[in-house]
DNA sequence: TACACTAATAACCAATCAGTCATTAATTTC
DNA sequence: GAAATTAATGACTGATTGGTTATTAGTGTA
């Protein structure tokens, strides 16, 4: 993070020196264009804002990326794709049951993704995609298929050691799948309008839907009333 | 619908005569609105282009709505708020298994609101929440609370009868909620750009989450590995 | 210190768009 | 069928903003 100093640069409002940092500038401009795109999406922000963030002018701006549209698949690029490698790695030297290979998968997808500013690109992403369908084709090929796969396997694993019991593969995906961009979604947009009461604390909430999706995964008979209608 | 009316009267380029109809054209805006905001999302959508697919002039729209975000909760008001009524009574008086209550709740809010027009809303609230905090507040109000109730309800029935081991209230509805906004979601955003391979089928979809639910909700004892890490 | 190079700027342009209002014409009333 | 009423229009305004460019100034070299 480059942002103390980004600040900085922002602050100050007796005419900053101007400085000449070109290797500097894209990078901090990457990060000013994440926080405002996350914050109020990418329609509403503004490239002056982005720029201001960024400490430097609006021309300048233009200098790095050549349209809106270009930061904006820039942004993308720098902080989703390329995440894979070393998750697919884990995963692959995993030792202990399935099971608790899912509570890994999804708590470590919460520690280094969820939790942190990069969450809100999903969100964007969501957002958005319909009126960007070649960015929406984009993240589709460089993040769905790659984290579709990656569930996939590990889904594999459980029912090839017997420890999760025979299901459609494809759907199976998307049980795992629908908490984290539940959580993804709801922390940057109705959450923080839901009353104290009903406020959700994203471990917790992770913690039971593991907990229902490994019970309802897992072998053993199904429990009293699944009496189709 | 009154949408052949809409569509007729939008097409025929050679200067449709002046029509003066006072009542319907609010229906009809709603009408348009609710399409092109489902499509494009709010700040994407020019109020000219709603006047224009509801067969009006701008200033007419202006003439029945004061403002763009007026229109705008006008058309969650028209077609979300309200529809709870029918649906706490249904559900009041439901007979059956708990089980086969919340079969019956998620497939009835599929049939009636997922499968519409008006997920859509669900998909834009989502999307816009954060810059329309007034709006995010206003739905929350009418529709999160009363939805969330509901789900409450029915769980604290399954639970009183028997049927549902106990488990944290707050966390137990959105287990139920959390398939209902994916859907709702992903329908609109990326769903879209997914490959045939890994398309999802709503009714299917809707189908192996209710199943993974009522294993992971109904009593009996959790099935194999459930070590917790 | 003078010169060359180019990173950075800020004034500017053209386009967009929410919202207004004076004018027009459909309908009703007498 | 003339006058009165008001639904509907569309040209206009003012504010915003993505993107451009002529100018300015930091930096390295001789």
């Amino acid at each position: 993070m480059v942002f103390s100093k980004l600040l900085c640069n922002a602050q100050d409002g007796l005419q900053a020196k101007r400085e000449r940092r070109k290797e500097a500038r894209p990078g901090e401009l990457l990060d000013a264009a994440l926080t405002l795109f996350v914050d109020k999406g990418f329609a509403a922000t503004r490239v002056e804002e982005v720029a201001k963030l960024a400490g430097v002018s609006k021309g300048t701006l233009f200098l790095y990326f050549s349209s809106k549209e270009e930061l904006f698949k820039a942004v993308v690029r720098a902080n989703i794709t390329g995440r894979f490698a070393q998750w697919n790695e884990e995963l692959e030297n995993f030792e202990g049951s399935t099971a608790d290979m899912l509570r890994y998968a999804l708590t470590a997808w919460w520690e280094r993704l969820g939790s942190t500013q990069a969450s809100g690109i999903i969100k964007l992403m969501m957002s958005e995609a319909h009126n960007f369908p070649d960015l929406a084709t984009f993240y589709q090929q460089e993040v769905m298929q790659p984290g579709n796969q990656l569930i996939q396997r590990l889904l594999q694993r459980g029912m090839d050691r017997g420890e999760f019991r025979a299901i459609n593969m494809k759907y199976g995906v998307y049980i795992v799948l629908t908490p984290m961009l539940f959580l993804a979604m709801w922390k940057h947009s109705m959450g923080a309008y839901s009353p104290e009461s009903t406020r959700l604390v994203p471990e917790e909430y992770l913690a039971t839907q593991i907990d229902i999706i490994l019970r309802g995964l897992c072998l053993g008979d199904a429990p009293t009333p699944l009496s189709s209608t």
